[in-house]
DNA sequence: CATGAATGAGATTTCATTCAT
DNA sequence: AATGAATGAAATCTCATTCAT
């Protein structure tokens, strides 16, 4: 028997949750033990099944977390001043946090899953659903965006971005371990004002000739 | 002891990587056991430990030999008489194979190891980097890229090409298992042209005002 | 994550010790496969592995217990009233047990194994320097030995008796299922005494001639 | 069907055992593979099957050499021309190969084997059994020991002289691996000369008052 | 004859999950 | 509630043995 969703069970729930997270992007999903985990939350094995039926559960539970991020994250985008302030916000999310590597690692780990397990897959394709309509609609709002975006539609831009995120993410596995939050950070903001420039700089450049 | 390198030994390994590629993208490297491998292959378990080490030699021979694809579609891409075409090549690359989402599926969990396993990271490390090195040569030699570019610098434009070709393919794993690998190309070549509207097509549109 | 040390740890460490060293002894290290252990323990096969690392280091704990019985045996062989007792017991200490052949045969497999695993090695040695300078000791401090031996120095004849020991404990893994440990016992003792008079006898023999 | 026993064929045999004691000595019999066997002889897994039906075949083979070996090594003892001098053969005979702990780490192992092994059982039964007859021989057709002995008959001699013998191989394969062939030969027949002033110079020594 | 490719049973070890306390 | 002892299925890897060439 699950235990019932009170105030404390959530914490506890989030509890388990956050070391598992961090067991997750080290070594992955299926090299990490339930063991692993309950000695990172620094609760007993039995503990986790009183409010995850089992690891598939956490894993499930992990990716609603991630969903719910990027909910947040959207919003945060939306509230941007500017557009290009919202992109800035949107291709650093991931550096924000003081541990990028691991929400790299964990979202890379997250979409491998996706590719076997359904229920992870159909969370993962809500969240990128989710994550393009958020941004179409962002662009098309734009003032920025009125008669520019090389006659580009709101919609495959956003999914332009979103590939170039993804990209990103999915290339910052690999980034040397020494490698600051602040320099990863740097780098994203590179390539966020690289696509705003290709985007809406255009008539800046001096026309050659 | 491993066998020889003899020309049947490598058709024998031939056919167990293709078994391996086949197990790991359905299920993931560490949710694919050996036995699972020996039953596609057709063959008994220890005979794979004649030409593998261990499992993890397999999950290496067979980055190894992404790495040797990526080098061949490079050249491909660089044979290619137009840099659009070259484009159209890089983008589809995962789509031409009659099992796309075998591909990507593979890769992306590639990546994910990769995170992890210092051996796959290095040899992932390599792909990348012959990739970013080979696609900024193809952009900088292209007469087309001589005034245009939006300014931006030839290795800069290449990042992007790859965060992009890198972020469908993360994505593409969620693609419905109904999707055909025709459907994917198409969409594929629709991103390579939205790229290449972007880049080089700018001046066409009229400038506001 | 091995057990802590707890009193019911220790419990069924020695319930786990006793199971292996019967089937050691009856099957030898190499041929005796954790779950035989497991099954005459009368438990899991993983459940051992609560308790020790793995296999060797269930060997090394028994050769462990190995150290620690000698070192017993010394202590009772120190607190004989006379040399000759000492040497009773030193040489019967294999015998007192229900099961003589169970520990020879454990003990030879001890040296073979000795002989190729460092950290057994190590272990048996200690074992046999402890052994070789505890019965110096007990000849040098005995009054009977004060002008006797041959004229050879305390720890030559303790080298000996030892060789002697090691030398039947060898052979006696030899003995028909059927020898009883009495008779063994009996065996022994006749010759610890063949080596005490030959040793401090010598002057009651009518001098030939 | 096994290679009938032609001279050739008994080469290859030895070719084979010659091999396999290597492996035995340094690994054990039951951690040497018939693939170690073959690779340390230069010849293929599937010729040893030719000649010995399986692998215990090989050790019982084995045992036997061991038997005829001990055969020519009462022999030669018996052609000494002292009793002392047959002492020191027999106490050295493991020591005048090139690799003394070779020929012990496989003896030991031997008996361990004898142990559980009713085939090896028997043989090394019956090559104990040999050598104490042997050297029973010899002790009382010695001249030396018309008078002497302490009083002891010539067989409980030989099997202390055999216990001595064993007991010093069984703890030879502790010896460090830089210890000379030599060095170990000196130590044996130091051992050799105790056991002889112990049985016939017990005379020499002053009788205390 | 001789080889070594091929097998598959079996060994060691791990780990998700349960349940008595 | 919370623990962690206990299980046993399953994974990785080895190796004695066979047999087609």
């Amino acid at each position: 028997m699950l235990a019932k969703r009170t105030e404390a069970a959530d914490d506890r729930r989030r509890q388990i949750l956050e070391a598992a997270v961090v067991c997750f992007a080290e070594h992955g999903f299926h090299q990490t033990s339930m063991h692993d985990i309950s000695a990172e939350a620094g609760i007993s094995v039995g503990f986790i099944y009183r409010y995850f039926k089992n690891k598939d559960e956490v894993i499930a539970a992990l990716a609603a977390g991630h969903k719910k991020e990027i909910a947040q994250l959207l919003e945060r985008a939306r509230q941007a001043p500017t557009l290009l302030e919202s992109f800035e916000i949107l291709f650093t999310s991931h550096c924000t946090e003081d541990a990028p590597r691991l929400i790299s690692s964990f979202v890379v780990d997250l979409f491998a899953e996706a590719g076997r397990n359904p229920k992870v897959a159909r969370l993962v394709r809500d969240v990128v659903r989710t994550k393009t309509r958020g941004v179409t609609d962002l662009i098309a709002r734009s003032p920025d965006s009125k008669h520019r975006l090389n006659g580009l539609p709101p919609n495959q831009i956003a999914e332009m971005i979103f590939a170039i995120n993804d990209g990103t993410l999915m290339r910052s596995v690999l980034a040397p371990a020494r490698m600051s939050s602040a320099q990863q950070r740097k780098r994203q903001l590179d390539v966020a004002r690289t696509l705003w420039q290709l985007l809406f700089k255009a008539k800046k450049r001096p026309a050659y000739a």
